[in-house]
DNA sequence: GTCAGTGCAAACCCTTTGCAGAAAG
DNA sequence: CTTTCTGCAAAGGGTTTGCACTGAC
C-alpha cells in the first residue's frame, strides 16, 4: 500500500529528528501510533503491532512508548491509574473525560483555557500544564 | 490525649454523615488521614496505622480509600501512574506539582482558574475539574 | 437460622529491571 | 577486540478480587 510506506518514511525522519536509532520494532511502534492518530493504550499498540506480521514483547512496547513521550513525539496522559494514554497530538490541549463510557475527547485551547497561570517560584519553569474536564452521564437508570 | 479522641469523633461523625459505618479499620484510616491533613499516599496510610497498635491489611487500607473517595470524603489525586495521593481538602482547588523533587502543593482557585467550562453535551454534567501544574527545576546541574 | 456487610490473603496484571545479544567503532 | 545500544524474559509491586467471617435480624 502506497500511504503505508509513506508513513513508514515519515514516521523514521521524526524518530531521525528526535535523535531515536529507527529501529524495526520502533518503527513498527510508531507506525501504529500516528496511524490511528487517537489516544491510545499501551495495550492497544501492543495489539496492533502483534497483528502485523513482526512480533514486539510488551516490554518493548512500554519502553518504547516511555522513550517516546520522553522525547516529546507523544504525549502521555494519565486519566486514572489504571487508564493511561499516549496521545500523538503534542500540541497545547486539553481533555474531556467521561468516567462512565470512557469516552475521551481532546479540548483545543480556544474552548478551553487558564487565565493566567500562579507565580513560579524561583529555579523552576513550568513543564506542562494537564487539564482534564471529567463528565458523568445526567442518568445512570 | 484529649484532641485525639475529639478528632477520633469527628471522623465517626464524617463517616456516618457518608452513610459509611464506622468498623474499627475505618476509623483508623480516617483518623490518620485527618490528622496528617495533607497529600498521603495509600502506602504512608498504611505505615501510619500500623505503627498505632491495631494492624490493618493493606487490601482494607487500598479499598477503604477507595470507598472514602467514592463518598467524597477524600479527593484522589492521580499525579503519576506510580503516585497517586489523597487529598483531605475537597474544596474546588487544583495542584503545583515539582516533577524533580516530588513536591507537591494547593493551588487555591483564586490563583488559578478556568475561564470558563466548555459546552456540555446533553446528558451530561461535570464529575470534576483536575489541574496539574507540572514544574520542573530550571539548573538540574 | 438467613443475609447483607466487612476485612484480608492471595491472585492479578501493568510496569520496570537486569541482562543476553546485536550493532557500532 | 571493547563499548554502546537494544529488546525482552522474568521479577516486582501496587491494586483488585473472591471468599471466609462477622454481625444484624
Amino acid at each position: 500500500m502506497e500511504t503505508r510506506s509513506q508513513l513508514r518514511e515519515q514516521v523514521t525522519r521524526k524518530l531521525l529528528d528526535s535523535g531515536i536509532n529507527p529501529t524495526r520494532q520502533r518503527l513498527e511502534i510508531g507506525v501504529c501510533l500516528f496511524e490511528k492518530d487517537k489516544h491510545i493504550s499501551a495495550d492497544q499498540v501492543l495489539e496492533l503491532v502483534n497483528r502485523g506480521a513482526c512480533e514486539v514483547s510488551k516490554a518493548t512496547v512500554y519502553n518504547t512508548l516511555g522513550l517516546f513521550a520522553e522525547r516529546g513525539l507523544v504525549r502521555e496522559l494519565v486519566i486514572t491509574p489504571n487508564k493511561v494514554v499516549y496521545d500523538t497530538n503534542v500540541s497545547d490541549h486539553h481533555h474531556l473525560y467521561n468516567v462512565d463510557t470512557g469516552d475521551l475527547q481532546d479540548l483545543e485551547t480556544d474552548e478551553l483555557h487558564l487565565n493566567a497561570l500562579p507565580r513560579l517560584d524561583d529555579g523552576v519553569q513550568i513543564d506542562g500544564v494537564d487539564i482534564i474536564i471529567r463528565v458523568k452521564n445526567k442518568t445512570p437508570a
